[in-house]
Formats: structure tokens, sequence, C-alpha cells
DNA sequence: GGTGTTTTGAGGTACGCAACTCATTTTGAG
DNA sequence: CTCAAAATGAGTTGCGTACCTCAAAACACC
């Protein structure tokens, strides 16, 4: 009826007598310090792991006396979603604080390969931890890998290097955003036929192409009644955007359909409503201020997000997980694609 | 350029310092232990703001000495939503074990008032922290009052009792969820005008009950062209699900959208695809092995789900929290209302 | 002013581990 | 067997807090 969980109380003495050795080699195991001989680690990690010893974290992280400092690399700029990441890191002030952790945030133009690189170059070894929304270039990945050489926990954030060799990736899978994107028009276009619309910031930029990518894929596979139009590019900006597609939707009376892969969400929807076409299915990305409101007015059917509050916490987990030598929960850490309609809105 | 979060070195000495008391004074006013003139207790805890201190939460666990245990109270029977919660505490037990925690999973019958409340009752003052699948009853809320009262922490899981005072509910709205249930039946019936079917476990259950007013919310308000027959209720059993619902269809063949709001899953399909009907709109709930292979091959259109990994942490992280007399991160608690289709299962 | 009570100070111990020193033992090569 | 190098034992100190004791000081009351 009752059934346990966990339970050690066992501390390194009891791992050291169950070696049959003493204090200092099993801390000399423990840290991987020089000086024993194999046949003698393995007598002691036998014992840890016959017994799953578990260190205290909280006698490790007191006895280690000096407090953890981690980097937030993000864009510079004002962009909400980091905005709000940045919120989320100071409502957890408190957390912080009690465990005795450091968060800075540098900002930085990290769309500007060699001046990111730069950026973290200087990071140097004065950090335990480093967080960073990563652009995907060679110079990026080289200045990521050394800091990783140097002993750095690297966590990318939103944006990966995948050929890096970052510790982690706390973002979503882009390509199977889009595909969500496109299922949600599909489904939600109701078997209507006609074309459909796409605004990008630009198909440069890996995330956007990966989304547009997977909702293509949708598309081509699972709604041939609909066709999608070439992608507008906007560059996340609210003027051009509108400009661009409200020519798009005076060319084409037919328009079911609308995919607004990254920002420039404003100038989009006055397009919408300027041209009185409301009955386009609107999908876009991300629960701001803004598309709350246009969930809510029925004027967006579907945002696409990932909990930024959750990315900002999971990459402060992760690189604190790393730097104490801790596993990672893989499930907890693991950012879900959210799709939020208008009922649940969080 | 970079903006530092947290930072505070400071002891319990500093403080005292600070106030012109000692330490054992400080020691006092933290513990509300009597014997400290309220002027004097002032003046301490002005230092403790102005300061923004917080205590070393590892030197406080690490002095405290013993360890923390927490019951689970969970309902007897297979369940496969209880064994996943179940089976995200087992992957946690490194965590746990490394916090010195002690998780206990006691399995009753919480169906019943009164065998649930006595299980409640019978926990008495062994346990730090209670996180419990309540039902709400006026014996369950006095157990959970009593415990309360008696210095355990406790947490309602999944299903709620809102009258009683316990310390926080981990889990989701249920009306909130059958809104967007309905919205989404609704929504990827593209206009279509028909029956809808529901099928429950039982009104009688609050969480069931509490989907289905959501539901039948939206449905009144936004989708008139589809009219809500009357609720099938299944006891959450295959067989029985199956066959009621085999009869209904039987009756209506004008139906395009079906909501099952609790288990019953199996045999809802099979109903489902021996009538031939695959072109109704489906829509239920939870991810498990079942929902996951019917979402992919197209039978279910949506699942509805909270996170049970997510509930299960937050229910530990809380209990801790509140244990520990730390605040509680709420967005990081806070259980959202998954809509789960086929392209962004997780 | 004396009495008893309340408030405060001073100090100690313990928690489990990290990190270090130094002496001692063991080992292997010559 | 000798000797240096490697391996190990034994021990210390300190991290910041909880929790405890005991004595001293301040206070209230008659």
């Amino acid at each position: 009826m009752a059934d346990t969980l966990t339970a050690t109380a066992l501390t390194l003495k009891d791992i050291a007598r169950q070696a049959g050795v003493s204090l200092a080699t099993v801390d000399r195991v423990l840290h991987n310090r020089p000086g024993v001989r194999p046949d003698t680690v393995r007598r002691v990690q036998e014992a840890i792991e016959r017994n799953a010893f578990q260190p205290h974290v909280a006698a490790a992280e007191l006895a280690r006396g000096r407090a953890r400092r981690f980097a937030f690399v993000m864009p510079s700029g004002p962009n909400p979603f980091m905005q709000q990441i940045e919120a989320y890191l100071g409502e957890m002030s408190a957390w912080l604080s009690a465990r005795r952790l450091n968060v800075e945030m540098i900002a930085t133009d990290v769309f500007d390969p060699s001046v990111l690189a730069a950026s973290l170059e200087a990071l140097s070894a004065d950090y335990d931890g480093v967080a960073v929304v990563a652009l995907d270039h060679p110079r990026v990945r080289a200045a990521v890998n050394d800091l990783v050489d140097a002993g750095t926990r690297v966590v990318t954030l939103v944006s990966d290097v995948p050929s890096s060799r970052r510790h982690h990736y706390v973002g979503i899978d882009n390509i199977a955003a889009g595909r969500t994107a496109g299922a949600l028009v599909g489904r939600l276009a109701g078997g209507r036929s006609g074309k459909v619309a796409i605004v990008a910031g630009s198909q440069g930029l890996r995330d956007h192409a990966e989304r547009i990518f997977g909702f293509n894929q949708v598309m081509a596979s699972e709604f041939p009644e609909l066709s999608v139009l070439p992608v507008l590019e906007g560059r996340d900006e609210d003027d051009r955007s509108g400009q661009l597609l409200a020519r798009l939707l005076g060319r084409h009376a037919d328009i079911v359909g609308l995919y607004n892969v990254g920002a420039g969400t404003q100038g989009v929807a006055k397009a919408l409503s300027d041209a009185g076409r409301d009955k386009v299915v609107f999908v876009g990305h991300d629960v701001t201020a803004l598309t709350r409101r246009l969930l809510l007015q029925g004027v967006m059917d579907a945002a696409i997000s990932q909990n930024p509050g959750h990315e900002a916490r999971a990459a402060v987990r992760v690189l604190l997980a790393l730097a104490r030598g801790e596993p990672i929960l893989r499930e907890q850490e693991k950012i879900r694609i959210d799709i939020v309609m208008r009922d649940n809105l969080p």
C-alpha cells in the first residue's frame, strides 16, 4: 500500500568504510583527482553505485563556498519575447539568491556572427555557465566550443547550434512547430479550398526557415485543396509585413489561410482587417499582449507558443545541474510546442 | 550592457550586526521563537528587508539535519494517468535523494469520501507534506483542514477541494479545459452542422462535470449549428462507453463531433471505427500510449492534456517550497491546458 | 529596594561535504 | 634490496545555518 521512493541517508563516511578506504580517497575518486590506483577507483565506484549514493547537494553546495555565476547572452534591442525571458528571470531572484546564484544579462547583436562570437569569447572563464541565443554560424560554433573546452557549461537558448558541443539546447523543434501551424491552418480552414499566405521575418533565419519547411510539408501532404503562396519577407517589421500582405490580399481573392512565422503581427493583423478579410484563418507565434488580444477578438485563430518563462527557468536549472554534476531531468526541461487558442490562454 | 540579477552574500551575522543584536536574537526572530521584545523584532525584520536577505537554503537544509517526508495519496487500481505520475516521481529519485527527500505513495480509494478521509487522518503528523488526489466532499475537506492545522503542508493534485484550507492546488481549470475542447470540436468541424456526442465517466465527478459545463458553454454561444446530445455516462469503462456510443451513433446519422471527457477511450474509438464514422471530429483527454496512437492514425483529432510529469514535479516542488518557507514560483507551478495534435505530440 | 520575570548575549555543537596538508605506506623499477 | 615515486590515511578547516544551554542584563511589579 505504501511504496517508498528514495531513502539513502548514507554519507561519504559510509562509502569510505564500505570500500575500505579513507575519506580522502573517496573524495579523490568523486572529483577525479589524480593519485588513485585504477583498482581502488573501481572499488570506490562500486560502493557508490551499490548504495545509489547521492552526495547531499546542500552540503556540497555549502562546502563549495563561492557563488556560481551564469551569463545570459541575449539580443539587444526591443524584443518582447526576450523581455519576457528577462522578466521571468527577475521573478526568480529570491530563488536565485537563496542558492547564491548570480545571473547576468549580456545584451549583444546576436544576428552578427562576429559580434556574437566576440561577446562569447569575452566571457572567458569568468562564468560557471552561459546561456546564449545562438546564431548558427561557424564562428559562433567555434566560440561555443572554446567556452566548453574552458570548462564553462553552455546552453543554447531558443535558437540552437546543433553542430557545436554545447551541453544542452533549451527550445523547441521548429520544424515540428511549423508542422503544427500547418495542421492548424488546414484543419481550421475546414475543407475550404483556396490559397494560403506565409509572412516571415526572413528565410535566412534558421528558425523561420525550419518553420516554413515544416509548414509546407504538412500542407503538401495533407491539404491538397490549399495552395501555398510564395513567402513574404517582412523582416519582422509591422509596416513592411502589413504592406506586403495588403498587396497580396489585393491580388488574391481566394486566400483562406495565413501563417505568420515571426513578428510583425500588428501589421499583419491590420492588413487583414483593413481588407475586411476576417474569415481568413490566421495562425501565428508566441503569446504576447498583442496576440492575446487578437486571439480574444477572434482575429487570430491560434498561436504556436514556446513558454518563455519555462525557457528561462529551464536554462537556469540545466546550467545549475550541469555545474553540480547532477543529472538533468530531460522530461522537465523539454520545451513543448504549445497550441494556444482563446479558451486555453494562459 | 551587463545587467546583474541577485547578489546577496550576506549572512545572518551581517544582519545581526546591522540590527545591533546577537545571532541568537536574529535566530529567534527568524523562526518566530518567543522571548523577543516587539520593538527588537521590528529592528531585526527591517534589517532583513533592507538587505533583501535570503537565508542560504543549502546551509539551512544542512543544519536542519533530518530528512523531509512527503506522502502522495493516489487512487488505487489501474489508472494510466496516475501510473504516469508515479513513473515521473520515480525518474526524480536521484534528484530527491540528493536533497534527502522521501516520497511515499499511498494508494487508497479516493472515490469513497470516508475511506479517503480516513487515509488522510491516518497520516497524522508523520509527514512534512501531503499531496492528495482529493474528492470534493465535506469529510475530505475536514480531513484536509485537520492536516493543515497539524502543521502539515497539503497540496491537492489533479482534483481540488477549493473550500478547504489546502495550501495549493496543482492541476488545471477543468471548465477552461472543457471550453477548449468545445472550441476544438466546433472549429475542426469546419462549419458543418449536426449533432455532437459527449461521453463522460460520470457527471457526479467534479472534474467531468466542470469539463462538460465548459464544453456546453462554448457550443451554445459559438456554434449554433451544432446541437449537443445528452451526456453518455460510461463510468470510464471501455466496454460500457463503447456500447453506449455505438447505440447513439446508430440512432443519429448526423453526428459530426464527439467529446470524450474521461477514460474509456479504447471503447469509444472502437465504436467509432466499427460504425465507419471516421469523419467525426473526436476530441479527448490526456496523452497516453493509446491516445498517442489514435492521434497518429487520425482517429482522434486532438487531446486536451495536463502534463502528468509536470504535475508530479510541481507537487514536489511546491511541498518543498512550503516546507522551507520559500516563495512558490506561481508561474512555474501553474499547470497549463495543452492542446495536443498529431504534429506537436510530445 | 528587592523580587521575579522577561529579554538578550555569548557560545557551543552539529550537519555533510570540499579542499587542503602532511605523514605514512605501498609499489615498482633498477 | 634500495630508493624514489605513487598511493593512501589521517586530519584540519570552513561553509551558513539550526538548535540548544546558560548566564547576564534589563525590566516590571510591589
